[in-house]
RNA sequence: GGGCCUCUAGCUCAACUGGCAGAGCAGCGGACUUUUAAUCCGCGGGUUGUGGGUUCGAGUCCCACGGGGCCUACCA
């Protein structure tokens, strides 16, 4: 092992090839190594966090040229540079993007002191820096070192910190982009404090937090395209899940009565500005609820995960203000069609006067849909844009939504609404089907369109149709998806809310 | 699926009807003990997405392919 091993100092990696600033950074690598001392060590000195002296100190407005006689680690990405000839500016930034300026001194560090720092510590560097914290001559914040070491260095540039990084390279680049550009830093904190959130609502009704297979026999719970696998060890196609309504309502039938799930679903299809291939779908049952009582709780959901991140107040994508505090509008499908349309509609309009009605308002139809199918089109095409309050849009057509249960007062609807906000459907909730018969039928029909070809039609779950003859308590339930929640709140793409993406390869 | 735009240095962008591929930041060398995208002097850095074609000559024009974006259509 003496002769064969790779020298450690000079690894032969190609480095000819680089750019002329990777070279370099390497070279500052290999100068370390050289010296005996580690450019990846294990631990550095920290004793404190950038956060925790700008708590302390940013409030007592200190003099310029103060003193505080404190000695302190800390620790941070060097985010700015200035090598002046005697003395030295070093910006640290640790990951919330909180910032404090490092000064290095030839009278501390000494010529060679000084000169060694300034040969071997780049902008990306991580940087560990003992020292003082005084106030600068310009009166900021510093820590005037006494010593430093190299945390981790980075061996690539980091790009202009004062020109944004084109879009695809703040996606393919998340790191990079976390490091640059607040505003990523920032969706990171705010979707992960929209998850405790809304957690926290949960628990406070007494919603227990359940995780369910996302491999799944079968194809089931919404209609999409699903993702196909394979499992080894049975021999068996497996999908990935679309949905997580199925086993949501098994744990209820066993007597989780209020349950729900965050997770992980998985659509095979066209990817946009609001779809994504995986997405992360929240869903909720409640035993002995209704469609009205998963309302309120999405409105409180909603409300909290709003307030967690100091955004109740919204401007939509019109210029209008959205605020949740306020209550949220309840009106009915076809109450609003109406209003579009400029005529009564109800359940007990036929098909032949709602298509004449979809031509008089240019909205093309399919043919064979029946008279619940178009009322739909209409609503979609012609109202749901212009819903930009919070809007609960209430009981649909019976076959619109098979798996709603008939409505308590109007025959041919079902008790389901889709909540639209700012023009766009947020999330759904029904009072739930269980009548395991009408269940089996509506399955028995999907899966016939599903043997005759169509991708999106679900199969046959026997297992979960089994479940239900053994009784599903009447329930509300709801889903609502995550990514969309957060887009409302933060106004950015669904690019920028997901961390991480999927891109084609490079 | 249809239409339009885009790809040039590590990053962000220039380069007229085809005529020596440039700037700012970043980097390297030098000056500077209070900078805040410092300033000053000097220097290096390019397979212009890939492949073909037209031309004396292509970053620029044409064709194909690839990446990205926007609009449109479709989508529980």
């Amino acid at each position: 092992m003496t002769d064969a091993h790779v020298n450690p100092v000079n690894p032969d990696s190609g480095q000819d090839d680089l750019p002329e600033q990777m070279r370099v950074r390497r070279e500052k690598r290999d100068r370390l190594l050289a010296e005996g001392v580690q450019p990846y060590p294990i631990s550095v000195p920290r004793t404190h966090l950038l956060k925790d002296l700008r708590a302390k100190y940013d409030g007592q407005e200190l003099e310029p040229d103060t003193r505080t006689g404190e000695q302190v680690s800390v620790a941070g990405r060097v985010i700015f540079l200035r090598n002046t000839g005697k003395l030295c500016f070093v910006r640290l930034r640790e990951g919330d993007g909180t910032e404090l300026q490092v000064m290095l001194s030839v009278a501390d560090l000494g010529d060679e002191g000084l000169t060694r720092f300034k040969q071997l510590v780049d902008i990306g560097d991580l940087l560990s820096v003992q020292g003082e914290v005084i106030t600068s001559r310009r009166g900021e914040l510093s820590v005037q070192a006494t010593s430093w070491q190299m945390a981790a260095k980075t061996l690539r540039p980091l790009p202009n910190e004062h020109k944004p990084l084109n879009e695809e390279a703040r996606v393919r680049l998340r790191y990079v982009d976390l490091i640059v550009r607040p505003e990523a830093r920032d969706m990171v904190r705010n979707k992960a404090a929209v998850l405790k959130s809304l957690r926290a609502t949960f628990d406070a009704h007494d919603f227990i937090e359940v995780e369910t297979p996302v491999l799944q026999l079968t194809n089931g719970g919404a209609a999409a395209r699903p993702f196909s696998t394979h499992l080894n060890a049975f021999d068996q196609e497996m999908k990935l899940r679309i949905a997580l309504e199925l086993d949501l309502k098994r744990a209820m039938i066993g007597g989780v009565d209020r349950v729900f799930e965050i997770g992980r679903t998985f659509r095979n299809e066209g990817l946009d500005s609001t779809h994504a291939a995986e997405f992360s779908m929240i869903e909720a049952y409640e035993a002995y609820g209704d469609y009205d009582t998963m309302a309120e709780l999405f409105a409180e959901l909603m409300r909290n995960a709003g307030r967690a991140i100091g955004r109740t107040a919204i401007t939509a994508r019109d210029g209008s203000d959205i605020d949740l505090e306020q209550p949220f509008r309840h009106a009915t499908l076809f109450g609003l069609v109406s209003e579009a349309v400029g005529e009564t509609v109800d359940v007990t309009t036929d098909v032949a006067a709602l298509t004449k009605l979809a031509e008089q308002h240019d909205v093309e139809l399919q043919p064979g849909w029946n008279a619940g199918e178009i009322a739909v089109e209409l609503f979609e095409k012609l109202v749901e844009h212009t819903l930009i309050q919070p809007t609960f849009v209430r009981d649909y057509p019976e076959s619109a939504r098979p798996l709603a249960k008939p409505h308590r007062k109007i025959p041919g609807l079902v008790e389901a609404w889709d909540l639209i906000v700012n023009g766009v459907e947020l999330g759904t909730a029904y009072s739930e089907l269980n009548d395991p018969v009408i269940q089996r039928e509506r399955l028995v029909a999907q899966s016939l369109l599903a043997a005759a070809g169509d991708p999106e039609a679900m199969e046959l779950d026997e297992d979960f149709l089994r479940a239900m003859e053994f009784g599903m308590p009447p329930a509300g339930g709801m889903g609502m998806g995550l990514d969309r929640l957060v887009m409302l709140f933060t106004g950015a793409g669904i690019r920028e809310t997901i961390l991480f993406p999927l891109l084609r390869p490079e």
